[in-house]
DNA sequence: GTCAATGCGACTCAGTTAGT
DNA sequence: ACTAACTGAGTCGCATTGAC
């Protein structure tokens, strides 16, 4: 138990027992509306404010929040504590003493109403208000599975005892969900608060937590003494019962899961037909898993899983997640989702008010079993599982799209059996295929590029063997763009981004919330991609990276680049206010609008000259110039005054950044017509003028070119310059985003209006980018 | 009530090491 | 040579505290 730093500047002893104690308080910090205030009056009436409901013996929630609702669920029924509706601490203020039990708590005590409780943006899924066994074939499971029925089928008695008294969490705690811990006393008993003592609700940012939440008082206590039988009978009795495990799931609408169910269950049907019991002989076992954990285990995944058999050797408890990993599929897909969406999801719903994220298991093995596994768990399970015949990759015209799979490629069955099973054909001529599918892991190697450049050669789009997983994930054939496989030779633009960017276009139901956490994932893999690239292009080529537009100092591989830079590129540093600007409040200083203002230029600018910047570099950098106002503080305000504007900011330096990198790219490979040598820019004095907002120049190359072709000079000035206008100002209104082919652009561009200078606008573009971009920053900047 | 400051935990990645 | 696993650093977001 927290103590609680309440109590102190006590002005009444409301909230106080008899003998002077203070009432241990809690009050649920996601559905209360004006919850400072309220603990503000708990503390100054004698209440001791908990940070932790286990600690507390009053409970204070709003029981029309979905956040309330399940701590009612989940502490209702703990007999030493109370959950009461927070106009307790009202009311009880108002008449001046402190309702309890002997007062009926004021009216204010809460009852569970047994309902679902729907978990924010899921609630479109529609659930079911009790667990639903199956009693159908698994047929019928796969059906609801995609389509997220909830349909509720007549009750299996035991598979819904089973499940009912085996999780017990949380709804077993419900009132309504019937008798809890009657038979399975090993366990359900303890899945009241009392077990979640140990194991609270929000300590399972479990991204299958609706699959898992059954199963967590289960899991989580017993994890590491669990042998790999007890586990394959938890999956025995997920398999038997999906919809349950399903249900009240947070992730239903999540295509991965879908996909996942559909291809276990797959899975499960193809070995049935080996082991036609199997229905049945794992109800039974379900069953029994429900009321006892200690019956051996029979073989039965060994046949029925199209994992490898678990030895009946326990390998020990270090090695749990491994275990966990390899036996089970279902959870193994539990990782890949978990990143961020499925932490913000818990963090919303944490029934316990504890501070941070926590961790759902062991985080190192995460990553790598979502880089290594997901695929085998997710996309191979589905590929390798039973025909579950899609029509993915069929053509318009119902044939299969042909794809060629590099040899080498890792986990190529996989691949192979994705794309079959979704309607592709495998050819071994590379000169049929549609797609190539070729194993980025093996980029150095000559194969890699022999195999892209034959696909370059011959049109055919090569593609990593991500975008089939996510085709099947997603259950459509996606833009191949963002999966290009790429020549180490050179970087090409749009490549490292549109990976993440798709990530995030591809869920058009995701709120903003996920939308910004999809952006962050993005942002990170354009930076790990980018780093990466970097690495290897700085390899091959010594030369510095060339930055069109923002030309940024040669690389620092110190995360500490803010904090040397050498030359600014774009617009200099904008002036700090004054120091006697600076409002002093108190022991600190107020943020001040000039601050801000500050701040926000500063950090557009640090985008522009560099769109992998993190928020907290540009924070060290604005804390370097404003250092009166802590680092930390920069960190939390930054972020408030620019109202996720940064990740536009770095969306359209990223945007630039292609481009001018594609430019300089091209123009390395094709001589221009008329472009004057290169030099260091001429406008590199401009930088320095702080007014953004000057009327444009004429672009360096305008004034130092004599002649252009026969071309009276002032002529093509005025034709150039009328170009770039009309180039600028197309891109400043947002006709490129990085979601459509640059042909599709350019013909846009075309049809509003021919280039003057050039024979088209992307050699225009290739040309003068530097300008282009330069105009475009301040159109956006305007 | 607002604002600034702070603490904490989750998450990711790069680098390293061990095993195959 | 490759892969898997581990570790530390950096980053980020949320909740809380304290001052006004």
């Amino acid at each position: 138990m927290d103590p609680p730093q309440a109590s102190q500047n006590t002005q009444s002893s409301i909230f106080r027992k008899p003998d002077g104690t203070s009432m241990p308080v809690f009050a649920e910090a996601g559905g209360i509306q004006g919850r400072p205030k309220l603990m503000r009056r708990l503390r100054n009436n004698g209440a001791s404010i908990c940070t932790d409901p286990k600690s507390a013996e009053i409970i204070l929630v709003d029981p029309e929040s979905t956040q309330g609702r399940d701590f009612i669920r989940n502490w209702g029924s703990d007999e030493n504590k109370v959950v009461l509706d927070y106009v307790w601490v009202k009311r009880c203020i108002e008449a001046e003493k402190a309702f309890l039990k002997d007062d009926q708590w004021g009216g204010c005590l809460t009852h569970d109403d047994g309902l679902p409780i729907e978990m924010d943006s899921e609630s479109d899924i529609a659930k079911s208000p009790l667990p639903t066994p199956r009693d159908t074939p698994v047929e019928q499971i796969k059906a609801r599975c995609v389509l997220g029925s909830s349909t509720e089928f007549p009750g299996s008695s035991n598979t819904e005892q089973a499940k009912r008294e085996g999780p017990g969490f949380p709804m077993s705690t419900s009132p309504n969900s019937g008798p809890k811990g009657s038979a399975n006393g090993s366990y359900s008993s303890s899945a009241t608060p009392t077990q979640m003592d140990a194991f609270p609700h929000s300590q399972y940012p479990i991204p299958m937590a609706g699959m898992l939440n059954p199963m967590l008082p289960q899991l989580s206590p017993m994890a590491s003494m669990m042998t790999p039988q007890q586990i394959q009978m938890l999956l025995t009795n997920m398999l038997v019962n999906p919809q349950s495990y399903a249900f009240n799931q947070p992730q239903q609408n999540n295509p991965q899961m879908e996909a996942f169910s559909i291809a276990l269950l797959d899975t499960i049907k193809n070995h049935t037909a080996a082991g036609p019991n199997l229905q049945s002989q794992s109800q039974a076992q379900a069953q029994a898993a429900s009321y006892n954990y200690t019956p051996p285990a029979p073989p039965l995944f060994d046949h029925a899983l199209p994992y490898p058999p678990v030895p009946s050797s326990s390998s020990g408890s270090q090695t749990m997640h491994n275990d966990w990993n390899s036996l089970s599929p279902a959870l193994a897909p539990s990782r890949e989702i978990s990143v961020s969406e499925i932490s913000d999801t818990s963090r919303r719903n944490s029934l316990v008010n504890k501070k941070g994220k926590q961790r759902a298991s062991s985080p190192s093995s995460k990553r790598r079993k979502t880089s290594s596994t997901t695929f085998e768990a997710s996309s191979s399970k589905a590929a390798m599982g039973p025909p579950s015949r899609g029509n993915i990759f069929t053509s318009q015209s119902g044939e299969g799209l042909v794809f060629f799979v590099q040899v080498d490629l890792h986990n190529r069955l996989s691949t192979v059996n994705a794309i079959k099973h979704n309607g592709g054909r495998i050819t071994a001529d590379q000169g049929t295929a549609d797609y190539m599918v070729l194993y980025a892991g093996n980029q150095r190697q000559k194969t890699y590029e022999d195999l892209l450049g034959a696909a370059r050669v011959a049109g055919i789009t090569a593609v990593t063997s991500k975008f089939v997983k996510e085709c099947v994930e997603q259950k459509r054939l996606l833009d191949p763009s963002p999966y290009i496989c790429e020549s180490l030779k050179k970087k090409r633009k749009r490549s490292t981004s549109q990976a993440g960017e798709s990530d995030s276009q591809c869920s058009d139901v995701d709120a903003p919330r996920e939308k910004l956490l999809a952006a962050k994932r993005a942002r990170e893999a354009i930076r790990s991609n980018e780093r990466k690239l970097e690495k290897q292009t700085e390899a091959a080529r010594p030369l510095p990276k060339p930055r069109p537009i923002k030309p940024k100092p040669p690389k620092q591989t110190s995360p500490n680049r803010m904090e040397s830079p050498l030359r600014p590129a774009g617009p200099r540093t904008p002036t700090p206010p004054p120091e006697h600007l600076r409002e002093r409040m108190g022991s600190h200083y107020r943020f001040s609008a000039a601050e801000n203002e500050f701040a926000v230029r500063y950090g557009k600018i640090l985008v522009d000259r560099d769109h992998t910047i993190s928020a907290s570099a540009i924070c060290s950098a604005i804390h370097k110039k404003l250092p009166h106002h802590p680092l930390k503080s920069w960190r939390t305000h930054f972020s408030a005054i620019t109202q996720n504007e940064f990740e536009n900011w770095r969306k359209r330096s990223g945007i630039a950044y292609r481009k001018a990198q594609n430019a300089k790219e091209s123009q390395s490979q094709s001589r221009p017509i008329y472009e004057p040598p290169m030099e260091p820019r001429a406008e590199a004095e401009d930088w320095g003028n702080p007014d953004l907002l000057s009327p444009p120049k004429p672009p360096a190359t305008l004034i130092s070119t004599p002649s252009v072709n026969g071309v009276p000079q002032e002529n093509f000035n005025h034709a150039l310059e009328e170009d770039l206008n009309t180039i600028s100002h197309f891109f400043a209104e947002g006709n490129d985003d990085q979601t459509e082919a640059e042909d599709v652009i350019w013909d846009r561009l075309t049809s509003k209006k021919a280039c003057n200078t050039c024979t088209s606008w992307e050699s225009f573009y290739e040309k003068h980018c530097d300008e282009v971009n330069t105009r475009y920053e301040r159109l956006i900047a305007s």
